[in-house]
DNA sequence: GCCAACGTTGGC
DNA sequence: GCCAACGTTGGC
C-alpha cells in the first residue's frame, strides 16, 4: 500500500509552478513588498496542500515551466494562511467558476512573497540527473501538479545546486 | 458508478 | 507544433 501525497508527514517545503511568460519570478520581485497572491489554482490536490499543510513561513520554490529550459529559479515563503481565491468569482476572467459563490467558495490561495533569486538556474535536466531527487514528484514522469509537497532533504539538495 | 470523450498541462 | 499523461465531465 503506498501512501498519497497527502498522507505523508507535513513537508517542509513547497514546490509552485509558474509559466514566466504569464507571472515570472522576476514578476514577483517587482510587486509592493515582493508578494503576490497565488491565484488560478484550479487542482483539487494543489488546493488541498495549501489549504491543509501549508504554514506561514514554509519555504517555497518557484519553478518556471512552459519555458526553455524549465527549472527552479528562487526561493520564496508562504506569506499569509489560505483564504478564497477572487478570481473564481470574477464573470469576464479565464478562472471563473460558475459553481462558486463567495458564501460558498471552491477555490483558495496563499499569498506568496519572494525571498531571493538563486545564483544558478537549476534546470529540470539537472534535477532529473541527480538521484537524490528521484522522488520529486517534478520528475517523475507525466506529473501535472502545479503545488508539489518537497521534504527537508531535497530542498537542501536544490539549494545546493542553486549556488546555496 | 462506469467510462468514453474531451480539455489541459507541459516537456520536447 | 506534437503528443503523452492525466484530470474532469457527463451520458447512461
Amino acid at each position: 500500500m503506498t501512501k498519497s501525497l497527502e498522507e505523508t508527514a507535513k513537508p517542509y517545503a513547497w514546490l509552485l509552478k509558474t509559466e514566466p511568460d504569464v507571472y515570472s519570478f522576476d514578476d514577483m520581485l517587482a510587486e509592493p513588498k515582493q508578494t503576490t497572491p497565488w491565484d488560478g489554482v484550479r487542482n483539487y490536490q494543489a488546493r488541498n496542500f495549501m489549504r491543509d499543510s501549508m504554514q506561514v513561513d514554509d519555504p517555497v520554490l518557484i519553478y518556471h515551466s512552459n519555458c526553455k529550459p524549465p527549472g527552479i529559479v528562487g526561493l520564496a515563503r508562504v506569506a499569509s494562511e489560505a483564504y478564497p481565491d477572487a478570481t473564481q468569482f470574477e464573470e469576464d476572467g479565464k478562472y471563473f467558476d460558475p459553481k462558486a459563490s463567495p458564501d460558498k467558495p471552491r477555490w483558495i490561495l496563499v499569498d506568496v512573497q519572494a525571498v531571493r533569486k538563486f545564483s544558478v538556474y537549476v534546470p529540470l535536466n539537472t534535477l532529473k540527473e541527480d538521484a537524490r531527487l528521484a522522488e520529486m514528484p517534478l520528475v517523475k514522469r507525466g506529473n501535472r501538479l502545479s503545488v508539489i509537497p518537497i521534504s527537508k532533504a531535497q530542498f537542501e539538495v536544490v539549494v545546493e545546486l542553486a549556488g546555496g
